[in-house]
DNA sequence: ATGCCGACAGGATGTCGA
């Protein structure tokens, strides 16, 4: 079984580059983040017609999460719990069911959190900390999990291209990553990093400033793993060359070969 | 020190992203 997480920024602008990057790297299971519209306004007949089905959590302007799965996706869950108040479209989770298990997956859209030292960064942390609560309960019932999508963290130096050009921002905060360890150490496993040990490995590079062109990029899409989850992995991947696609996302797809 | 670019809503330009 193949998933892979990628921040389309605009599913609407992003369906012709959705559609061809479907066709070729042909994931089973897809986590959207960004797609930006509301449910009733999901091209879902697009990816229906590519052999998938669609679960949509959706926001106008903002957010929005989806699913697509060429399996059926059941136990569908639009939202992290304890989120008394908070109306952002996050957070999706679903089962689905592989030729030699089942996977609970969620597609997850942490906040951005910038500026630091305002409600925004508050926010990104008491949301981190929901999902870590979350992400804790699910380890009791022992089976693969894969928590996929855009962390909006910078785990580490090597996971961008200046860190001193981070140090103020919210993605590169020690309570950021701090946040991020905190759900590993819960036994979650980055599934890249348990792949690939490289400096350099970007998965968004900002539309300014020419930062594609100088590969001034850094890695905050992550598929992080439960235990039986980082037991089926075989292969993890970023697919670098969508970014030099025709109207490209700032995200490029992050993929894992897991064997389910 | 800030904007750079891009998407969105709305119908100009401000907000948001990272």
């Amino acid at each position: 079984m193949k998933i892979a997480t990628w921040n389309v920024n605009s599913i609407k602008v992003r369906l012709e580059a959705a559609t061809a990057w479907l066709k070729e790297a042909k994931p089973d299971v897809v986590a959207l983040q960004e797609i930006k519209c509301m449910d009733e306004n999901f091209p879902a007949e697009a990816f229906e017609a590519l052999g998938y089905n669609c679960a949509v959590h959706g926001q106008k302007t903002y957010n929005g999460v989806a699913l697509l799965s060429k399996l059926p996706l059941e136990d569908v869950t639009p939202r992290l719990p304890s989120g008394d108040g908070d109306d952002h479209s996050r957070y999706l989770e679903a089962v689905v069911t592989g030729a030699k298990g089942t996977l609970r997956i969620a597609s997850i859209y942490a906040p951005n959190g910038n500026p630091v030292g305002t409600e925004k960064f508050t926010y990104k942390l008491s949301w981190l900390e929901r999902l870590g609560g979350h992400a804790k309960g699910l380890l009791k019932n022992e089976e693969p999990v894969a928590l996929i999508g855009d962390y909006n963290i910078i785990p580490e130096d090597r996971d961008c291209y200046d860190p001193k050009a981070w140090l103020g921002d919210a993605l590169f905060q020690p309570q950021s990553k701090a946040a991020l360890r905190t759900i590993e150490n819960l036994g979650y496993t980055d599934a890249f990093r348990a792949r690939n040990q490289a400096a350099g490995q970007y998965t968004f590079w900002d539309y300014q400033a020419g930062a594609w062109r100088k590969n001034h990029g850094i890695r905050i899409d992550h598929i992080l793993l439960s235990p039986q989850g980082l037991d089926r992995l075989k292969d993890c991947g970023i697919d670098k060359h969508v970014r030099e696609g025709d109207k490209p996302s700032d995200h490029v797809p992050v993929w894992a070969e897991l064997d389910l």
